[in-house]
DNA sequence: CGCAGTTTTGATGGACCTCAAAGACCGTGG
DNA sequence: CCACGGTCTTTGAGGTCCATCAAAACTGCG
C-alpha cells in the first residue's frame, strides 16, 4: 500500500545535523543511543497528495516527520471525513505495540519521514528508556492537543473555528521559529479549503465564507488564497472563543 | 480545591486484591514493585456531583479510578461546555511531568480513587520501566479513542452520536464483564441527559429527543429514565454510522 | 486557449438550538 | 398519607446556523 518511494533527497543521513533533533522522538538520546537508531533508521519521501499508510494497513514501520506536513484521518463508508491530526515536522507516526493503522496518514505537502522499521524499535525502546520516556511525553502532549481540539469540534461556531485553525497555525509556526505570536504575524496556509473543512467538521464552502467573514471584519488580510497576515494576534485569539491572557502561550 | 475526602471504605488496601489490579497503570508490576508503590499510595472517594480536580489546579497527585465514573470535561468562559473523556475504573488521572490540570474533573457517581503523590510516583517511574511502559500503552489507546471520539463530534448526526455512545457504554460495560456485546444487553446510563450532551456536542433536549426516537423505532427499550434495553447490537450499531463486521471488537 | 482543480458566492432547506412549559421521579416534612 | 419542592426529563413551537445544491470566478498548466 505505501506507494511513492523517490530518490533519496534528504541533504544529510547524520543525526547530529537533523533538523528534528531536538523534538522528535529521539530528542532525549544519548551519542551512543543515537548510534543504535542511525544503524536502523531510513528516510523515505512522499510527494504532495500521496498516501503514507491507510486505516488497517499493515504498519511495518514507526517514523518521524522531518519535512512536510502530513494528514491523520478518518473516511466513514458514506464519505464523510474527519481529519484527527496534523503531522508536523517531529511529530510522530505510529505506535510500538500496535500492528495496523488506525487512521489515514496523507501527505498534503511533499514529506520526509525518517522511518524505523517496528520491530527493531520495538527492542531499541526496550534498552533504551530515553526514548520510552520522551514517547510518552509527546503522546501525553498529543492527547492533550486531542481534548482540546474535542471543544473546537463540539461546541465553537463555524466563525470560531475557523478562528481556532488560524491561531493554532499561527502559534505552531511561531515555536517553530522560536517567536511568540504578536502583531504582523503572516501565515502560509498548508491546507486547502476542503482540508479544513475536514479538520474543522464543516463544509468547504462554510470554510470559505468564514474567511471571508474574517477578512471583510478586517481579522485578516489575504493575500491570494493561501497567505494570510494576521494585523492584531490578541484580536483574532478573541474570535476563537477562548479566554486568552495575551501572549503567553502553553 | 480538592474537598469531600470522605472516610476510607475501600474494602481492602492489598494491591493483590485490588478490583483493577490486572488492567491498571500498575498492572505490569512484580511484586517488589508493587510493594514500593504500595508505600506511597492511599485512597480517596468523592461523592456523586463533587470536583476532583479544577482546570488550572496544582496537581499534587496521580490516580487510578478504583470504583465509580468520574467526567473529565473543559468549559468555556460563556458557559458552553465540552466532555472530552470519561474516567472508569482503572483509568488514570493525572500525567507526569505536568504540574497544572489541564481540565476539570469531576465525580459523576460516587468515586474511589488510587492516589501517588505526584513527586515520589515520578522518582518511582524513573526505576520502574513497567509502569513507564503500561502508562504509554494506555496514554495512546486512549488518543486512538479520543480521535475516535473526534470523528462523532464532528461529522455525525445527533441519532448516529447517541447510538454510539450507547454503542460504546455498552461494549465497556461488556469488555469490564468479559462478554461480547450481542443480543440482550443491558445498561444503565451513568449519565444525566445534560452529561450526554456535553459528551456529545449537542444540547440535553436534542438528546432526549434522540433516545425518544431510537426507543419508538424498536432499536432501544427504556425501563425507567436511564436503564436500557437493546434487543440486538447490530441493529444499534447500524444507527452509529460506523461500518461493523459483525460482533468482534478492538 | 481550454481544461481541471480550487475557491467564492448565491439560494434554499433542514437539522439542531433556543425558549418555554409540563410531566416524572424522589426525598423531605407536615 | 399526601403535599411540597427540587432535579431530571420530555415535548412543543419557532428560529438560526450551517449543509446542500448550483453556478460562476480564479489559478495554474499543457
Amino acid at each position: 500500500m505505501n506507494t511513492a518511494i523517490k530518490d533519496f533527497t534528504f541533504n544529510s543521513r547524520e543525526c547530529g545535523s537533523c533538523p528534528i533533533r531536538h523534538r522528535a522522538v529521539c530528542s532525549k538520546c544519548e551519542p551512543d543511543e543515537l548510534d543504535r537508531l542511525e544503524e536502523i533508521k531510513y528516510y523515505r519521501t512522499y510527494e504532495a497528495g500521496q498516501p503514507v499508510l491507510w486505516a488497517g494497513d499493515q504498519m511495518e514501520f514507526v517514523a518521524s516527520v522531518v519535512s512536510g506536513i502530513a494528514t491523520l484521518s478518518q473516511t466513514m463508508e458514506d464519505g464523510r471525513t474527519q481529519m484527527v491530526g496534523l503531522l508536523l515536522p517531529s511529530d510522530f507516526i505510529g505506535r510500538p505495540g500496535r500492528d495496523f493503522a488506525p487512521f489515514d496518514v496523507v501527505a498534503v505537502s511533499d514529506l520526509t519521514v525518517c522511518c524505523f522499521r517496528k520491530k527493531p524499535f520495538e527492542e531499541l525502546m526496550g534498552s533504551t528508556p530515553s526514548i520510552g520516556t520522551r514517547l510518552l511525553q509527546m503522546t501525553l502532549d498529543e492527547l492533550d492537543s486531542a481534548r482540546e481540539w474535542m471543544l473546537v469540534l463540539g461546541r465553537k461556531t463555524a466563525r470560531e473555528k475557523i478562528a481556532s485553525l488560524l491561531a493554532i497555525l499561527t502559534r505552531r509556526d511561531a515555536t517553530l521559529n522560536q517567536l511568540t505570536p504578536t502583531s504582523g504575524m503572516t501565515l502560509d496556509l498548508p491546507l486547502t479549503r476542503e482540508a479544513m473543512a475536514d479538520y474543522l467538521g464543516l463544509t468547504l464552502e462554510t470554510v470559505s465564507r468564514q474567511i471571508s467573514a474574517l477578512k471583510k471584519a478586517g481579522i485578516i488580510v489575504l493575500e491570494g488564497k493561501r497567505h494570510v497576515i494576521i494585523p492584531d494576534f490578541a484580536i483574532l485569539m478573541a474570535e476563537t472563543g477562548d479566554d486568552y491572557d495575551g501572549g503567553l502561550l502553553a
